[in-house]
DNA sequence: CCCACTGATTTAAAAAGTCAAGCGGTGTAA
DNA sequence: TTACACCGCTTGACTTTTTAAATCAGTGGG
């Protein structure tokens, strides 16, 4: 029969209810979370600018990832005003989301000490 | 004018050489992964048994995630052979595996402080 | 005027993930 | 003996997500 869930009563997710951890982790695990929050750790940028400091990311989905990261209150999005019309949206790091900056300082200690090159690519490895 | 590039920065994307946060980043966003790191940080399991701990993978995906994560010795299968041909396989993480703990502990820190219920999003779900 | 830049949106197609079923095997209970 | 629940997967159809590419509206420089 079923070889998933046999399920005496909901998944194991469900069953854990309201946890935050569980929760953090489909949040960062959305593609280019990681990276957007890692390029804006180093300082506010523009739509196109973030798009570029990604590094593959379209920008179909980069609209989808900072409209969810802002509901989330992760990051927030600000319209300069200065010439007129044309408007630049900036985005920056909310405090929320700077303390993201721990997240990105465990993964980035791991990377070095484990991942050192010769292992199996994975996504976006562009002309690294 | 161009607030841009070039910055040799650490989110230079486009011309990166090897970037092992980048790569990290690239494993540990593949969807289930960070799920799958955790359940097994609480100890080795089974195929199914690791299945229901992450809750929501189905046999397919969890196959070729833990396939990726062998092949990057973040962990280990091992076929117990107790019973004759029964032949139960087991997940372990390694030791490069058990090191990303203090990447959950960041996530798990930041989701406790951050994501208190209320947020949309992803699985609706109360009570922790 | 022409082209490059801004921040997007739309499209169709490709990639990724999910679902349900099933396979060979074991062990347990009727 | 039959039956059925578990084990670790694999398969093929289906759905969802991500993608490249084109496009749009506006600005500024040459």
């Amino acid at each position: 029969m079923n070889t998933e869930l046999p399920s005496p009563g909901p998944s194991a997710a469900a069953e854990r209810g309201f946890c935050p951890v569980y929760r953090a982790i489909g949040v960062l695990q959305e593609k280019w979370v990681l990276h957007i929050v890692r390029s804006l750790l180093d300082g506010e940028k523009g739509f196109n600018e973030l798009a570029r400091a990604v590094g593959g990311c379209n920008s179909a989905t980069l609209t989808q990832r900072l409209e969810h990261l802002e509901t989330l209150s992760v990051i927030s999005k600000r319209t300069e005003d200065t010439h007129g019309k044309l408007a630049r949206s900036v985005y920056t790091l909310t405090p929320a989301g700077r303390e993201l900056q721990s997240v990105i300082t465990a993964i980035d200690t791991w990377g070095r000490a484990h991942l050192r090159e010769g292992q199996v690519s994975v996504v976006g490895a562009q002309g690294c």
